[in-house]
RNA sequence: GGAGGCGUCGCCUAGUCUGGUUUAUGGCGCCCGCCUGCUAAGCGGGUUUGGGGCUAAAACCCCAUCGAGGGUUCAAAUCCCUCCGCCUCCGCCA
């Protein structure tokens, strides 16, 4: 959710947004329309609940003095009686009205927040406006592999290692699931562990998190909005998460947490669950799209002003990452339109997958300013003592989907794949050898 | 799954039975000031969060907030209902 102090004093700067997102500008002048609807209606009602506050003490108090005054005999009883009576009957007037001002607030505001809660992320400056190809190229690291054979794919490349069953994963979970076998699964484990190492090497808190989640912190993320690509188990109306963000994005909901020692930040190991409705038909063949998988992610909760530089480390630690792993790969910006409602920027690096011929997303780092800490009510205490809201952000530090990059990258003509030296440590071998 | 207990403004805690004179008590912690050669102690004041109004910004005023949401009532921390969480015991299972 924005912040409606940012669209009142600069309703431009939103409108912009939307337009290079390709949403509804108009939601801008909704909103402040709502914005002042509600404001007025709030005033009112809270203006005569005050007054019906104050006759209703007071028939507290008149109530005292004729307690008292039955006990000592003293007064005009039935003048007292008559006193509270009349005070009653004001407050009753008055509360029936109260009621239904307070109704009519509560709907004010329920009709601004649903107005609010539609607009996306304002983007930061230098994000390209369109869609899903209208990124911008920022860098090329490393040359698209060659091969003096012809490469395998890395689902051939799997099953000739006795890596990855597709067949059997079918069998059990249905299209789009599979099992790491063998070698596979160690690949897994030494390149997540790879991860969580580097991460903990620079400070980041290692966290294993619930992979199921309520409704309120789904929603919170923003995921929700896009539902459709989301599981829901209906009879504990409980979420599965697409990733570990979820769960660490809820982690300090309603929070006012400590950040004069800088940045908190958490790498969260998940398995990651996706419907990946929509999108039939495609990358139907091996793991680059599955609706199971296994992921290590960095998230950060910082002050909003270190936000842009926060993101700038991030992308660092992928790249770090990647250098390890040994793969070329192009990091683009995130068009406005592909963003997601949450991010305000977007940066993806896409290793070279050398049977396609083309880059394939391996890491994505989102900036999500305030969006999402707001909603979840994350806030920290400022220098002047005030609560602000926090920024968050995340980045991918490896994933399932890294394995069909390091397979096909470093295959060899024996049908071998050589392990990057980063990673050797982790899995105890230097080469996957072909099954016999 | 069954029975019982509990949830109060950072932490602890009074208040709940018996609704009202309560701006929700007190302590600890923290912040500011006084005092002090320094520190401690002592003394005085402040200290939930969100929203609205007025402001250049404050101060200030108002509304809400006692796990959450409903209800009863002129009036709810207090009474009623639903839900959530924690604890104890029993049962079942790993």
């Amino acid at each position: 959710m924005i912040d409606i102090r940012v669209l009142r004093d600069n309703p431009d700067l939103v409108r912009a947004s939307q337009r290079a997102r390709g949403d509804d500008e108009g939601l801008v002048d909704q909103i402040l329309a709502a914005d002042e609807a509600r404001r007025s209606s709030l005033g009112e009602f809270e203006a005569l609940r005050s007054k019906q506050k104050s006759v209703s003490k007071n028939v507290g108090a008149v109530m005292g003095r004729l307690a008292k005054a039955k006990k000592t005999g003293d007064g005009d009883l039935t003048a007292m009686e008559a006193d509270a009576e009349t005070a009653r009957t004001e407050a009753s007037t008055l509360g029936a009205r109260v009621k239904e001002l307070e109704q009519a607030a509560d709907d004010q505001g329920a009709t601004f927040e649903r107005l609010l809660r539609k607009v996306g992320n304002v983007i930061l400056d230098g994000v390209p406006s369109g869609g899903e190809d209208d990124f911008t190229v920022l860098e090329h690291v490393g040359e698209p592999t060659t091969f003096d054979f012809e490469p395998l794919d890395h689902l051939a490349l799997g099953e000739k290692l006795g890596a990855i069953d597709m067949e059997r994963g079918a069998k059990v979970g249905g299209a789009r699931f599979y099992f790491l076998t063998g070698v596979g699964a160690r690949l897994e484990l030494a390149m997540l562990n790879m991860a969580v190492a580097q991460a903990v090497e620079y400070g980041f808190t290692p966290m294993i998190t619930p992979t199921l989640v309520k409704p309120e912190i789904m929603d919170g993320t923003g995921y929700l909005d896009a539902h459709e690509d989301v599981y829901h188990l209906p009879t504990d109306d409980l979420y599965l998460v697409g990733t570990s963000e979820v769960a660490l994005a809820g982690y300090h909901k309603d929070e006012i947490i400590d950040l004069t020692a800088g940045p908190r930040r958490y790498a969260g190991w998940s398995t990651c669950y996706r419907r990946e409705a929509g999108s039939h038909g495609k990358d139907t063949r091996g793991i680059i799209r599955v609706h199971q998988f296994q992921k290590v992610e960095m998230f950060v909760y910082c002050k909003p002003e270190d936000a842009v530089d926060e993101h700038q480390r991030l992308l660092g630690w992928e790249r770090e990452m990647l250098a390890k792993m040994e793969l070329p790969y192009r990091i683009i910006d995130t068009a406005a339109g592909d963003l997601g409602g949450s991010a305000a920027r977007k940066f993806d690096c896409e290793a070279w997958v050398p049977t396609q011929e083309r880059y394939r997303e391996l890491t994505s780092t989102s900036n999500c300013t305030t969006y999402q800490a707001r909603r979840l009510g994350t806030r920290y205490r400022t220098e002047s003592g005030k609560t602000d809201t926090v920024a968050t952000l995340n980045g991918t530090l490896a994933t399932t989907r890294w394995i069909v990059a390091i397979l096909e990258n470093h295959q060899q003509a024996d049908g071998s794949v050589r392990v990057p030296k980063a990673l050797q440590p982790f899995l105890g071998l230097e080469v996957l050898e072909p099954l016999a």
